[in-house]
DNA sequence: GCCGTTTTCGGCCCGACTGTTTTCAGTCG
C-alpha cells in the first residue's frame, strides 16, 4: 500500500468520524496524519513492516502510538478496525456528499438519520421530491442551492491548472482594477504557493476604495463583473462567484493596514496557519486575518506586511511555496531556510521542439525567444522517428537537422557576441524493449540526448520501469525525460517504481528532467524531494513546442521551490552551456 | 489521537457568511 493510499483511508477516517459527532480534536489528529503521511518521501510500507523499527513511524510529526498502529493494521491487512467499525455504521459513498457544497458532516448525518439518504442520486431525489424541507434547517433555499450543486458537481469537480488559473486571475484583476482606488491585487491561495492544480481562486484586494467606510462601493462593482456566471456570496467585504467553466473565485477587498495579515491568511495552507497560530498563542499572541495582536490587550503588533508577521513571531520570512507545514517553521525559527531557486537563476533551457517535428517555430526564432529572456544557452532536441506523428527525425534527418543547429548556432554568436548558445540534440524515443529507435552512431554526433518513453503505451504498464532502467544504460543518454511517465501515471498511479529508476540514473550520473509546462510536468514536488535525497542531477526545462512556452519555466521553479530546491541543486543553473556540459554524464 | 521552554494531563486556531433564525448552528476557507 503506498502513501497517498494510506492518506486517502487516514482522511475518509475522519470524514466518517466528523459524521459520527465524534471529538474534533481526534478527528483533526486524523487529517493530520494524512497530511503528513502525504509529505513523506519514503513509502510507510516499508517502515510498518512487522521486522521494521516502531521508532521510524513515531517520528512523523503527527504519528503517534495509535496512528501508527493505524498504519501497520493499513499496510498488513489493507483495512483497519476504526474504519472497519465506522463502515458499518455508515456507507462509503457518504464521504462523495461532503464533496457537495453546502454539505456538511452534521447535515450528512441528520438526512442519513431521518431519511437514509447515503448517496448523490438518492439526495437529488429527496430533495426534488421536497422531503428534506421536512428536517431542521434545511428550508427551499438549501434544496434549490443543492440540486445547483449536484448539478455543477456532476458537470465538472475537477481543478484547474495552474497555468490557467493565472490567467484567469490576470483576467478578472484587470476588470476589478478598472475601479478607481484599486491599488493591489494579489491571487493568494494554493495558487500563490503554486501547487500544480488549483480548486479556487483567491484575490485579495487592497487600495484606498477598500477602507472600511467606503468599500461597498467597490464591493458592488466586483459583485457585477460582467465574467460572473453565478454570484454565489456577497458580503462587507466578500465577493464569491464562479465563471462559465466552473472555476470558483473568492474576491476579498481589504484595508491596507491589515493587508499583510490577510495575505497570510488566505495564502494558508491551513495547516501551516494551524501550526503558525498555536506558535502565536504560545508566545501570548493571537493571529487573524486582520492582525496579530497581544492576547491580553489585543494591541496590534504587525499587520501590514507578511514580513512583519513573520518576524514578530521570532521567524524568517516563509516563502509562500513552503507554508505546507512541513518543517518550514521549524526551519524559519533556526534560520535554515534554504535559499530557494529562482527563475533568473535559470541560465538554459534544454528541451525544446522547432518546425523540424511538431514545433511551430525555427531554430532561430526559438534561440532568440531565449536570449530576450535572458537564457545563456538552449538545446535544440526534436522528436526522432519513432514519432511518426510528430514528423519524427530518422537518422539522416536528425544528422542534417543538427548541421542546421550548428550552422544557425554560428550565425547567432556572431550576431550576439556569444551571449546565446545554441547545443544540438535530440528527444530520442525508448522503444517497447528499452533500446532507443536512433542509431548510437548519430546520438554520438549530440550535444544533448533525451530519452523519454512516450509511445507503446499499450505494453503491460509493469513493464515500464524496466524499460526505462535498461534505456538509461545507453552511455549516449544523458537526460531522462518524462521520468515519471506521467500519461501512463494517470491511468496507473503506482505502476512506475520511480524510486528505482531515480536510484538508477543517479548512480549512472543520467539527469532526470523536471517538465516545467503544467500541461507536462513530470515530477511533483515530492518526486523531486526524492530526487534530491538520491542526489540526482536535475534539470528543468520547458519542452516548449512555440517560442511563448518558454515563459512556461516560472511555473517549472515554483515546483523546484515547493521542494525546497536550491540553486546548486539544479544543472541548467550553470552559467555557460560550457560549464553545463562539464557536469552531465561524459561522452562515451 | 497527539503532544510538551509552565504540561504525561489538559489542552488543541480564527472569523465571516448563510439560512432559517428571534440568538444560532453549520459550513467554509
Amino acid at each position: 500500500m503506498d502513501n497517498i493510499t494510506i492518506a486517502r483511508i487516514l482522511d475518509e477516517t475522519a470524514s466518517l468520524l466528523e459524521i459520527d459527532a465524534a471529538d474534533p480534536f481526534r478527528i483533526r489528529s486524523y487529517r493530520r496524519a494524512a497530511e503528513a503521511v502525504e509529505q513523506q518521501t519514503t513509502q510507510l510500507a516499508t517502515l510498518a513492516t512487522p521486522e521494521s523499527d516502531p521508532k521510524l513511524l513515531l517520528a512523523i510529526p503527527g504519528i503517534g502510538k495509535g496512528m501508527a498502529a493505524n498504519i501497520r493494521d493499513l499496510v498488513a491487512t489493507g483495512s483497519m478496525p476504526l474504519r472497519e467499525e465506522l463502515l458499518q455504521k455508515y456507507k462509503p459513498t457518504m464521504l462523495e456528499l461532503l464533496r457537495l457544497p453546502g454539505m456538511g458532516p452534521k447535515t450528512v448525518a441528520l438526512i442519513w438519520s431521518a431519511l437514509q439518504v447515503s448517496d448523490i442520486d438518492a439526495l437529488e431525489a429527496a430533495a426534488k421530491a421536497g422531503h428534506l424541507n421536512r428536517l431542521p434547517r434545511l428550508g427551499e433555499k438549501f434544496a434549490a442551492k443543492l440540486l445547483k450543486g449536484i448539478e455543477d458537481y456532476r458537470r465538472n469537480s475537477s481543478r484547474f491548472r495552474i497555468d490557467q488559473a493565472h490567467e484567469y486571475a490576470e483576467k478578472i484583476s484587470a476588470l476589478i482594477r478598472a475601479f478607481p482606488g484599486i491599488d493591489t491585487i494579489t491571487p493568494a491561495g494554493s495558487l500563490r504557493r503554486g501547487r500544480e492544480t488549483v480548486g479556487d481562486l483567491d484575490l485579495l484586494v487592497t487600495g484606498p476604495a477598500c477602507e472600511p467606510n467606503v468599500v461597498a462601493a467597490a464591493v458592488d462593482h466586483v459583485a457585477s463583473l460582467p465574467l460572473i456566471d453565478k454570484l454565489l456570496a456577497k458580503g462587507q467585504n466578500k465577493v464569491s462567484f464562479t465563471l462559465r467553466n466552473n472555476l470558483q473565485v473568492d474576491v476579498r477587498l481589504l484595508p491596507r493596514a491589515s493587508y499583510g495579515a490577510a495575505l497570510q491568511y488566505f495564502t494558508g495552507s491551513k495547516m501551516h496557519n494551524v501550526a503558525l497560530r498555536q506558535r502565536a498563542l504560545k508566545q501570548g499572541l493571537t493571529l487573524s486575518e486582520y492582525a496579530l495582536a497581544r492576547l491580553e490587550d489585543n494591541t496590534i503588533v504587525a499587520a501590514e506586511s507578511e514580513e512583519a508577521i513573520y518576524n514578530a513571531l521570532g521567524l524568517d520570512y516563509i516563502p509562500p511555496e513552503l507554508r505546507e507545514n512541513s518543517g518550514e517553521l521549524e526551519a524559519a525559527a533556526n534560520h535554515t531556510l534554504p535559499h530557494l531557486i529562482q527563475l533568473s537563476d535559470l541560465r538554459g533551457d534544454l528541451h525544446m521542439h522547432t518546425n523540424a517535428t511538431d514545433g511551430r517555430d525555427t531554430i532561430r526564432q526559438m534561440a532568440e525567444a531565449a536570449l530576450a529572456r535572458g537564457l545563456s544557452y538552449i538545446a535544440i532536441t526534436d522528436h526522432s522517428k519513432a514519432l511518426a506523428m510528430t514528423n519524427g527525425l530518422d537518422d539522416a534527418r536528425a544528422l542534417a537537422h543538427i548541421k542546421r543547429i550548428r550552422e544557425v548556432n554560428a550565425e547567432l554568436q556572431q550576431e550576439f557576441d556569444g551571449r546565446i548558445t545554441i547545443l544540438p540534440g535530440i528527444e530520442v524515443d525508448i522503444l517497447a524493449d528499452g533500446a532507443l529507435d536512433l542509431d548510437d552512431a548519430t546520438l554520438a554526433q549530440m550535444d544533448i540526448v533525451i530519452a523519454s518513453v512516450h509511445s507503446h503505451f499499450s505494453q503491460p504498464i509493469e513493464e515500464t520501469t524496466n524499460r526505462v532502467l535498461r534505456a538509461i544504460e545507453n552511455p549516449h543518454v544523458r537526460i531522462l525525460g518524462h521520468p515519471t511517465g506521467r500519461l501512463i501515471l494517470k491511468r496507473e498511479p503506482f505502476a512506475i517504481n520511480l524510486d528505482t529508476i531515480l536510484r538508477r540514473a543517479a548512480q549512472l550520473g543520467v539527469a532526470v528532467e523536471h517538465n516545467a509546462h503544467p500541461a507536462r510536468a513530470d515530477l511533483n514536488d515530492l518526486n523531486l524531494r526524492l530526487a534530491k535525497q538520491h542526489d540526482c542531477k536535475i534539470v528543468v526545462n520547458t519542452d516548449a513546442h512555440a517560442t511563448e512556452e518558454l515563459d512556461m519555466m516560472r511555473y517549472g521553479v515554483t515546483q523546484l521551490r515547493r521542494a525546497w530546491l536550491t540553486p546548486p541543486d539544479i544543472l541548467n543553473t550553470q552559467p555557460t552551456a560550457q560549464d553545463l556540459l562539464t557536469q552531465l554524464r561524459p561522452k562515451p
